[in-house]
RNA sequence: UGGGAUAACUC
């Protein structure tokens, strides 16, 4: 069962599920039982592509089949639940996990606060919340997700109502929830508030990690400051941490903003230099600095090259040539490039 | 060893 399960894990972390599907079926064919992990894997996949009827199904199937679920099973279920903006199905994913005798984790109530927050349902967010310090857990994270979504929301002040409740309940900041006021700051243009909170963060002996410099990075490439970013990826370097590919991708994008595309091509190398091998949406970013600057032939160049180092181009990419083609009045190309596309029958994210 | 949340690409 534990191959099958990994076999089937590996397609849903691509999204094939039909051929996930396929793996299921062999797997009771050869008279085996799937496990709890076998479904969570199915559901995960389904959740992705918002089939939801294929979500209930499986969870039928996997009751009449007697096996019994676990938290990471009820979390799955809330968190695809919450992502398909139906909070109150994840709210009945959290009772679920409760009559079944399983006690949440802070990563359950994580999956739930974010249920009702991304749907601007802020007094359930806040209930579920207060549930969880019932449950005697405390933890930072589940509070992050609430002042993400407030950030996203302009709702600013409340930002500082979340973290003052926090406080009160004695949750001490962490990592995550700091790294989400960095990336408030930075939506809101003000890099130096971004770089304060990471040198409160220093100061603190709370642990930075790659999303914390990334944040900061992207708040001073936002305020056209790509050499700053540049430095702060050194920094992070020295701090032995290893910027991934997130981190060259804001950096790549820092520079493209500026026109500065020989910058960009040179971090790209370093990126190379590194091991770290540039994903698609690197070439998205690199693609569109070119386009933006009207280089149509190296936009075409790394096009062929994503393709020639074995990358698939996704709908991004797409959507980028087409619009380099249209808005220089080059007809035949975008056509021929959105039949492209739907030949490459490719994956929407 | 399967789960959540905080950072990047077009529209």
């Amino acid at each position: 069962v534990m191959d099958y399960n990994s076999a089937l894990l590996s397609c849903v972390r691509d999204g094939r599920m039909k051929e996930a599907m396929t793996i299921f079926k062999r797997l009771q064919g050869a008279g085996l039982r799937p496990d709890v992990v076998s479904y969570t894997a199915l559901i995960q996949g389904f959740g992705k592509r918002k089939c939801y009827n294929k979500v209930t199904d499986v969870f039928s199937e996997m009751q009449r089949n007697r096996c019994p679920p676990d938290l990471k099973f009820c979390t799955v279920l809330i968190s695809t639940f919450g992502s398909g903006g139906l909070p109150s199905l994840a709210e009945s994913a959290m009772q679920y996990a409760h009559a079944q005798g399983l006690q949440p984790d802070a990563i359950a109530y994580t999956a739930l606060v974010h249920a009702y927050a991304q749907e601007g349902l802020w007094e359930e967010a806040e209930k579920a919340l207060r549930g969880m310090l019932d449950d005697g857990v405390l933890d930072d994270r589940p509070y992050a997700a609430l002042v993400a979504a407030y950030g996203k929301a302009g709702l600013l002040e409340n930002v500082d109502k979340v973290l003052k409740v926090m406080e009160s309940c004695g949750v001490q900041a962490g990592t995550v929830l700091f790294n989400a006021l960095i990336n408030i700051h930075s939506k809101a243009e003000a890099p130096e508030k971004a770089r304060a909170v990471l040198q409160l963060m220093q100061a603190d002996g709370c642990e930075c990690d790659e999303i914390t410099y990334t944040s900061v990075m992207e708040a001073f490439t936002r305020n056209s400051q790509p050499s700053l970013a540049e430095s702060l990826m050194e920094e992070m370097k020295q701090n032995g941490i290893q910027p991934g590919a997130v981190s060259y991708a804001v950096l790549i994008s820092g520079y493209c903003q500026c026109g500065r595309l020989g910058d960009a091509e040179r971090i790209l190398r370093s990126m190379q230099n590194a091991q770290c091998k540039p994903t698609i949406e690197v070439y998205n970013i690199m693609i569109n600095g070119y386009a933006s600057a009207k280089m149509r032939n190296q936009a075409e160049r790394l096009f062929q090259g994503l393709q020639d180092s074995g990358l698939r181009p996704n709908t991004v990419t797409f959507n980028t040539l087409i619009s380099m083609y249209i808005r220089s009045r080059r007809r035949n190309q975008a056509e021929e490039m959105y039949s492209r596309m739907q030949q490459a029958d490719c994956k929407p994210d």
